[in-house]
RNA sequence: GCGCCUGUAGCUCAGUCGGAUAGAGCAACGGCCUUCUAAGCCGUGGGCCAGGGGUUCGAAUCCCUUCAGGCGCGCCA
């Protein structure tokens, strides 16, 4: 038997089921079998004890030539391990970069909003879930064949950049800002905050500068775009190590003249009424609290905003989906967004997804700018890529090019250290175990990469070698440059080798099953907004590898066995390396 | 008060659509480098799956309920 499809065929054809409704499961110890089916729900319709289900299936299955066995309620089914490994190892050779890869986008957009970043204020660790999760989802939807539409929603628009200028024009020095533009800011930030406690007055001028920054007041407007330029300069430098691009930074305050047309239609429609003076939209029918649309005052609100910025983004690149990768503290907010606009007849609402991860603590308080509670990003990264170094210097002293080696492995842990776990789970921060490369971590597969192409290059079967490939011999590019099915650019290299029983063995088959996975995992981690089931993946993979790597010397002397476990490796390598893309990170070929 | 989320080993977490004996990593202890990278591999110990009821042939998983923690609930974003 050589699928899991033609053990399900089977089964319906036999017990009379329509197509889809055979489910396998995996048995619990592979001494058992590789696939198994349980045959308890059938007991009721044939009237008859599970275990003489499973032994009259088995026996027929058997006649049939497949190898099934009865145990217990189960029919425990065995691959032909040789059929499997060599459609496996097709499947991938001949797509190479595209393994993995669908067209069911048929290139439509996906809007994914991520990091949004406040301007004027340090990128700390808290930003760094929104920033790596929304990152990993656009590779994820690139690679089904959507086109993904970063979209930094910059937080620059609102009070807080009259209380800046504020405590500029009353606490900043120019020269000490431009040093260290972030913790200076921050610190006059958090000045203000403790100076307008005794003093209510500064509120009041904060207000009155903010009003300056809408009128287009000289001042006020320039002190404005150089705290936006300082911040943009200095977040960028974390999106260069993160090899982030966003397509947009288009923030609040691009909106401000966008939000008329959506007002008007919310008060046509009979939907907006005063309460207190404010302008709701009641939305109790749908057991909500009400969604605020303008203050008092008439001045437009968060939600008056988004719901602006959503059409605009529907109207602009039409997607298929619209993604927002923020905290579940707005579950409510997008909630009643997503609401509202179902209300005033755009369809495409459902299209819209809070993508909501938990929160991030440090040593169980939270995070909070104006309390000066903070880690910053960059210590962090700083931390681990020099803890990486030390790491190189006393295990890989003659690595070419170190310091890209050390960034990419140091950042990496970060990285994957943040995907590593359901995005809903709250995070407390702990420095141990971001800066852990041991185990479950991003190290761990980064390093396992390189081993096997440590061996591949030992097997000069290394892909694609050549001058280009040299250049960058400190880090391994991603798959779609690099397309491993090219095995033996030296040309002299058997490719369509018979692999006979040489890759039956319980480590190999183990590896098969997961390439032949991969397809799928990236599936349902667009279909869950879940990067988390590519980072499992490729820890999964990466064990797999080192389990098979410890029990079977590739570089075996017999040719045939030599080669069907390169073709593995290979096989292997590409899919690891894939798998990291997809969560951000790279896969350095030596570290 | 109301709503949403979370609760699995000392710690951090997996656990698919309800399936066989609940799995990893960290930490602790003990093994394995003259063979392809030891950032690795193997082993030992560690569990009332928060508690209680129910549905089911079968529940960590579904339903009800209690408890604990987090978040949110009108003029911030």
């Amino acid at each position: 038997m050589k699928s899991e499809q033609a053990i399900k065929s089977k089964l319906e054809e036999i017990l009379g089921l329509k197509p889809g409704a055979a489910e396998l499961e995996t048995p619990p110890d592979k001494a058992m079998g590789d696939y198994a089916f349980p045959c308890f729900k059938l007991a009721k319709q044939f009237r008859k004890a599970p275990n003489l289900i499973a032994a009259e299936l088995a026996e027929k299955l058997s006649e049939s030539g497949l190898s099934a066995q009865a145990a217990g309620g189960y029919v425990n089914f065995r691959l032909d391990r040789t059929a499997f490994a060599k459609d496996v190892l097709e499947a991938y050779e001949q797509a190479g970069a595209s393994y993995g890869a669908s067209s069911e986008g048929q290139g439509r957009a996906v809007c994914v909003d991520y990091s949004s970043i406040n301007i004027a204020k340090p990128f700390h660790i808290g930003h760094f879930r929104t920033t790596v999760i929304g990152h990993s989802l656009c590779r994820i939807y690139a690679k089904l064949g959507y086109k993904p539409v970063g979209i930094n929603h910059l937080g620059d628009y609102g009070t807080q950049f009259g209380k800046l200028i504020v405590a500029y024009k009353r606490y900043g020095d120019r020269d000490a800002i431009e040093q260290n533009p972030m913790i200076e800011l921050m610190k006059i930030y958090v000045r203000f905050h403790e100076e307008a406690e005794k003093d209510k007055s500064l509120e009041d001028e904060a207000r009155e500068w903010f009003r300056k920054i809408e009128d287009g007041d000289e001042e006020a407007q320039s002190l404005f775009e150089w705290f936006k330029d300082m911040t943009l300069r200095e977040v960028k430098r974390v999106y260069d190590d993160l090899d982030i691009e966003f397509d947009y930074y288009t923030g609040e305050s691009f909106y401000n003249d966008k939000m008329a047309p959506v007002i008007g239609e919310l008060r046509e429609k009979g939907l907006l009424e005063l309460n207190d003076g404010a302008s709701v939209v009641d939305l109790a029918e749908y057991n909500m609290p009400p969604c605020l649309i303008l203050k008092a005052d008439g001045a437009s609100l968060y939600a008056t905003r988004d719901l602006a910025a959503a059409i605009y983004r529907k109207e602009t690149f039409d997607f298929a989906k619209s993604l927002y990768v923020v905290a579940y503290q707005q579950d409510l907010h997008f909630k009643q967004v997503f609401k509202v606009l179902e209300l005033i007849g755009r369809e495409w609402a459902k299209d819209m997804e809070h993508v909501s991860f938990g929160m991030v603590s440090l040593e169980d308080a939270a995070l909070s700018t104006r309390k000066g509670n903070v880690v910053l990003l960059v210590d962090v990264m700083k931390k681990a890529v020099e803890k990486a170094m030390a790491i190189i210097e006393e295990k890989s002293p003659g690595l070419a090019d170190k310091e890209t080696a050390a960034r990419r492995v140091g950042v990496g842990a970060l990285v994957f250290d943040t995907l590593s776990s359901n995005r809903i789970k709250d995070i407390s921060f702990s420095w141990d175990r971001a800066l852990n490369f041991d185990g479950e971590t991003g190290p761990y597969c980064q390093y396992t990469h390189a081993r096997a192409c440590s061996v591949l290059a030992k097997a000069e079967w290394f892909p694609n070698r050549n001058a280009a490939f040299d250049k960058r011999a400190d880090c391994h590019p991603p798959l779609h440059e690099s397309p491993n099915n090219t095995v033996g650019a030296d040309g002299n290299l058997p490719v369509k080798t018979d692999i006979g029983d040489n890759l039956s063995d319980d480590e190999a088959f183990e590896l098969l099953r997961l390439i032949e996975e991969f397809p799928g995992a990236i599936k349902e981690a667009a279909r869950k907004n879940e990067p988390f089931i590519i980072t499992r993946f490729a820890l999964d993979i990466a064990k797999a590898f080192n389990k098979f790597y410890y029990e079977h010397r590739i570089m075996d002397d017999d040719e045939s066995i030599r080669t069907a476990r390169l073709r593995l490796t290979a096989a292997t390598r590409g899919v690891l390396a894939e798998a990291l893309r997809l969560i951000g990170l790279y896969a350095p070929e030596k570290m």
